[in-house]
DNA sequence: ATGATTTACGATAACGTTTGCGGCAAATTT
DNA sequence: AAATTTGCCGCAAACGTTATCGTAAATCAT
């Protein structure tokens, strides 16, 4: 068990001062050649490795990121956070990655924490879209920039990546009208939710903009989100008396409740029912019949917001946004010719 | 833009020492109840947050845990992950995850600067079955612990949780051999890869064990074992004089390749042929045929890899292994009487 | 040659904590 | 009543860096 190797050590070895050390080791200037060479040997010889946590005491700042989810293993999320890191590992940052599990008190607090950390900067996903503490408390407190992905409270005027969610709601929904389908029913999720308002909205948007009747009773709210509740909604439209002919769903794992349902009823999608849903989740294109669904770029959107945040850090004064259009897939779930 | 909040002025505004304001907030003895009871009360109005930094300097050590995966947008490591950072959030304790993308020269400087970051310990998804400088730099010279998670070098001696993938396979064979397939090929990964080998080493077993011929011409070798790969493999194996009624694949991602030649060759699962993929992908239950896959427990996995590390920070002593049992999902894909 | 600038380095003070040591009352024991 | 313990607290030194400032020597311009 080695004693871990510091710059005094090196200091001391080649007999020249800690502060000659750090310089040649960080490549500034005021250092001469022969002594940076020196320096430089001896420290891969030992094995140097920098205390980054000493150097950001120092510093006020460390070369670390924040990284809040609200679901760490959801697939979206998951290729967000893909597109994060390997961006930071590329400028040798490191990324902190902290999970709010849908909980607003434990976002600002996980805010907090990353705070105490000397974060140079957070990317969050927000769990709603209130006007929250926890975008006060890094941004306007502590100064720390913070770049919102995926979801934002109203009126929100900080950085932020998104997707267009209401287009990419009006389009999925535009489609199932081209392919025929009259009675169109929507299962969405929370209204706190700053994308499932959007989806909803732009799948009102384009009934209106086709001059089909909006129908309360062809929406369904779900509670958490998921396959049940997919399944439940699912059961409960077909079975009433204002039985839609197509259902669009807030996300693609929902649409998995509404395949199993489909099933059940003995109902063929997508002759009898037409499905399309949210997020090009991998199951989506393997699924029988394949679902039709709305991409999101999640890498390359963790890659921009990773950018936004880099350069958030040098100039503070401009503020960066980036909605990427969503774009239809259409796949078999959704067209009615094919059979 | 409001100064950070120290001890320092905590300590000024209540006309205390800075080292009694450490002792009140860390709940400490040697302080008395009023003046703890007065901290407390200014912290929280001051909305003061730990410098964690400064502590971990001090402390020589940090509540930071460092965790290398080699792909984290990849299903099974995003549920590894889920289960490490949310037990490790119960604790207090943050994670730093980084990727090594598969290059072991990366995984070794990753686990560098996690050192250099003074993380209490790390947990590693090796890339390669090596016996891996990573290993000895964390854990010999540093004396940071180190849990390695899913694979690892032949011979290792420290701290590991894996699933038994000798097993899985085995039974993933034997139910083929039971429904009646007779000539089963298996679609592997890399030699390098420890899980890769020993699923490999649990196909050849089961053969040996139902007095099956081991035939060489119906093992195929992924390069980077992926939908392609399966695809590519499954069409030359399909088309060859030695055609197999059965695959097993190192993966459920590479069996989804199988799936898409099979439905160009216009063959049917199960009937014409049995799929067995590996590790109950999301997708596996829902494409169609559903896939009979091996269950690996990712979520359980973290906790226990996180639980080892915390463990292992008091107790150095204690060598902590953990192998979960491989589970055999059986569902429609390797089933033939259902047709 | 003389002054002005540049180059290369060191001494010192931070950054915000934790901790060993010691002080000094009050409380308790002998 | 003296001796000891206990409770509460502060001083000062760390932890390993980096920033500021100063300074001797070397180089330059005049």
């Amino acid at each position: 068990m080695h004693n871990k190797m510091t710059m005094k050590e090196i200091a001391r070895r080649l007999n020249i001062s800690i502060t000659t050390v750090s310089r040649a080791l960080n490549s500034k200037s005021d250092v001469g050649e022969k002594t940076r060479q020196a320096v430089m040997a001896l420290a891969r010889e030992l094995d140097y490795t920098p205390n980054e946590i000493a150097a950001s005491l120092r510093k006020r700042k460390s070369s670390i990121i924040g990284v809040i989810l609200p679901r760490v293993e959801h697939y979206f999320f998951a290729t967000i956070l893909k597109g994060i890191v390997s961006s930071a590992q590329k400028d040798n940052f490191a990324v902190i990655l902290s999970e709010s599990a849908h909980i607003p008190q434990k976002e600002s607090e996980l805010v907090g924490r990353l705070i105490g950390m000397n974060v140079s900067g957070i990317i969050l996903a927000p769990c709603r879209n209130e006007i929250d503490i926890s975008y006060n408390k890094s941004m306007e407190k502590n100064n720390i920039p913070i770049v919102l992905i995926d979801r934002m409270p109203k009126n929100y005027q900080g950085h932020f990546v998104k997707t267009n969610d209401f287009h990419g709601a009006e389009i999925a929904v535009k489609h199932l009208i081209q392919q025929g389908y009259k009675k169109i029913a929507h299962i969405r999720g929370h209204e706190y939710s700053s994308i499932a308002e959007d989806r909803y909205q732009g799948y009102c948007h384009a009934l209106k903009l086709n001059n089909m009747e909006y129908n309360p009773a062809l929406v369904k709210t779900c509670e958490f989100v998921n396959k049940e509740e997919g399944y439940y909604f699912t059961k409960e439209l077909l079975l009433s008396d204002d039985k839609p002919d197509a259902i669009f769903t807030v996300s693609d794992e929902v649409a998995m409740g509404v395949y199993k349902a489909m099933g059940e009823l003995g109902l063929n999608i997508p002759v009898d029912v037409g499905v399309v849903g949210y997020s090009n989740s991998m199951v989506s294109n393997f699924i029988y019949p394949t679902l039709s669904t709305i991409d999101q770029p999640g890498i390359r959107m963790g890659e921009t917001a990773y950018e936004f945040l880099r350069s958030a850090l040098d100039d503070t004064e401009k503020i960066r946004q980036k909605v990427f259009e969503a774009k239809l897939l259409i796949r078999q779930s959704s067209v009615r010719r094919q059979l």
